[in-house]
DNA sequence: CTGAAAGCGCTTACAG
DNA sequence: CTGAAAGCGCTTACAG
């Protein structure tokens, strides 16, 4: 037989070294640890005293294989930027579910990869969660390839601001209602006596920012304002989407406000107009949305939507942990609320 | 013998069906798919095009269980607010680390606590992992507990941004130089002329915060100007900086110069300024310190320095890939170098 | 209340 | 070049 090749110099102490040390067997160590089978109290002291002695600590991986169940759920993150965790949009989810999965017991394994990975073969081989949730971004074709994939790994999927169910029976999907929010936006502006406005959008579609606008967009068309103006940014960054404020506000005249897909390009957008001595929400008004932290840095504070992250975050943590003990998802889409948030970026309501 | 709770309907293709469906013996498979052993090629082929076929995936657990490796690196974030991906500092190593796990086929396993949280027995029971990375905060006390905790798993740990090495042996830091960029914050606000100077803290002092002001106090006190005057922030977060900044500014007169120990402590004190009247950087300049994304979202854009935080978490992976292999960390102490970085938040050096 | 046996799905020597 | 055996460290029935 092969000697393992532990990190440890010494051997691990395991189950068995517990039950001679306690005079046991090994499976009343191990009923004692799980609270399972009756156990006289004397007996589990004692055994309990040894295992603190010899400071056992189980082997999660033969826990797993012998249950076949791995307490793991898998999280993958789909976006361009190497950086895959610098839209707080992003970590705020990631975080809502880690938190839920911790105190449920559960361990998140994270990875992150980009779009244009797809097609690289081999990616998901391996069984290594009982679930996986995903946040996927890219054209379409990209992420049904990810989907696709996904699938391949046999276990439950939990799509997060997913805009379309899949075929893929096992999968569930948890949003925020977006258009929604894009409504209220458009509502507001309508009421500050707004009437050209610009969606700023990325290149490549979310399907939330594409909710977002469609939402601004009814509320102007039920009002039978004009339609709103799509200014096509090559991505969310900064430097980009200040660029197009800029070169589109040059090309014509600056409308009455600007409806950034979130915060960071509002915020871009509103130095775009200030460097071209537009005043702010006076000239030009100007909203975001998600409600993060860097919102209220600027000044003015932006008029936002406060998002519901965290919650989404959450929520396919529960939905998946009890697709895994009920045998199926109880509901396959979910739509959290958003909250829409008046700041000094607009002008008040008239 | 127990029917696995398999989540999956069918159970799950072994190794063993596709040794069976192709005529061979399990290792003859095992020997293909690692690419160990002499195998014909014909064998061989034959071999792949059942695993296709069956679409057999391995089973982890058992690899695991059966080498004792998990390829699995755990990462432990202790910060007090619950949403503990919220600081771009923390979700840029964390992402570093990610990255270079992924490319190195190791997966990274994540979870949070609080500071506060420490003293929870058996929190870190189980071994998934084949080593530790963490992001401490919190008093001495407390991150003495969790390193004692972490250390109690028997795995290779790496400290991130921590100050001192503890007495384990098995345990490396991987830090930035944070007294030499608070060193040259010092050094380009003596050069405008700056003369008077506060420096934001928060209260729970992190290595890096007080790093950063000990750099800058050291160019001042080599310079022969007045003492850097702390002003204590409840917490990093921008409201209470804002407003210590604020109450700071009420009872005595302003400074030329205000050190923030963060960016976002620094445009929280930028804010502040100019709401009370003063012009940045005319009256007060102010600097910051990490250069993340937000440190421009400001006008006028901060100076600031760029920090290490994804070459920390790429080689905080690194030298634990490393140790794992060769059996010792190699160097036990990694300080890595930042970038001062000019803006308009101070004047022109003189 | 307690224990001997079997087996989860792999891989490493060791024989042929 | 290929295979039968052993064992990683657990836990679930099943007997006593």
């Amino acid at each position: 037989m092969s000697k393992p090749r532990n990190s440890a110099s010494e051997r691990n102490v395991t189950i068995k070294d517990v039950a001679r040390e306690a005079g046991v067997s090994a499976m009343s160590v191990s009923n004692v640890l799980n609270g399972r089978g009756r156990i006289s109290e004397a007996t589990a002291n004692h055994i309990r005293e040894v295992v603190q002695r010899l400071d056992y600590r189980p082997s999660v991986a033969a826990r797993r294989l012998r249950l076949s169940q791995q307490w793991t759920i898998g999280m993958l993150i789909v976006v361009e930027d190497p950086d895959f965790l610098s839209d707080p949009f992003i970590t705020t989810q990631v975080t809502g579910l880690t938190n839920y999965l911790t105190a449920n017991s559960y361990s998140l394994i994270l990875r992150g990869m980009k779009p244009s990975d797809f097609r690289t073969t081999g990616l998901f081989q391996d069984i290594e969660a009982d679930g996986m949730v995903a946040i996927l971004s890219g054209e379409q074709e990209q992420r049904e390839w990810f989907i696709r994939e996904l699938s391949g790994l046999r276990v439950p999927l939990v799509l997060l601001q997913e805009e379309r169910l899949p075929e893929k029976a096992d999968c569930a999907i948890v949003r925020q209602d977006d258009f929604s929010g894009g409504r209220q936006v458009g509502q507001h502006l309508l009421s500050t006596g707004a009437r050209t406005c610009w969606v700023l959008i990325p290149q490549v579609e979310w399907a939330a920012m594409r909710a977002r606008k469609a939402g601004a967009a009814s509320a102007f068309s039920d009002a039978g304002a004009p339609d709103l103006e799509i200014i096509r940014c090559g991505d969310e960054s900064f430097d980009v989407t200040y660029e197009a404020t800029l070169a589109a506000l040059r090309s014509g005249s600056a409308p009455d406000a600007i409806i950034g897909g979130n915060d960071q390009m509002a915020i871009a957008a509103m130095k775009a107009c200030m460097d071209f001595g537009l005043a702010i929400p006076d000239q030009v008004q100007i909203t975001g949305f998600n409600a993060f932290e860097i919102w209220r840095y600027v000044d003015p504070v932006l008029t936002t939507v406060r998002s519901a992250a965290h919650a989404i975050g959450e929520r396919a943590g529960a939905e998946l942990i009890e697709r895994l003990q009920v045998g199926h998802f109880r509901k396959r889409e979910i739509t959290l609320p958003v909250d829409f948030q008046v700041g000094k970026s607009t002008l008040p309501s008239s």
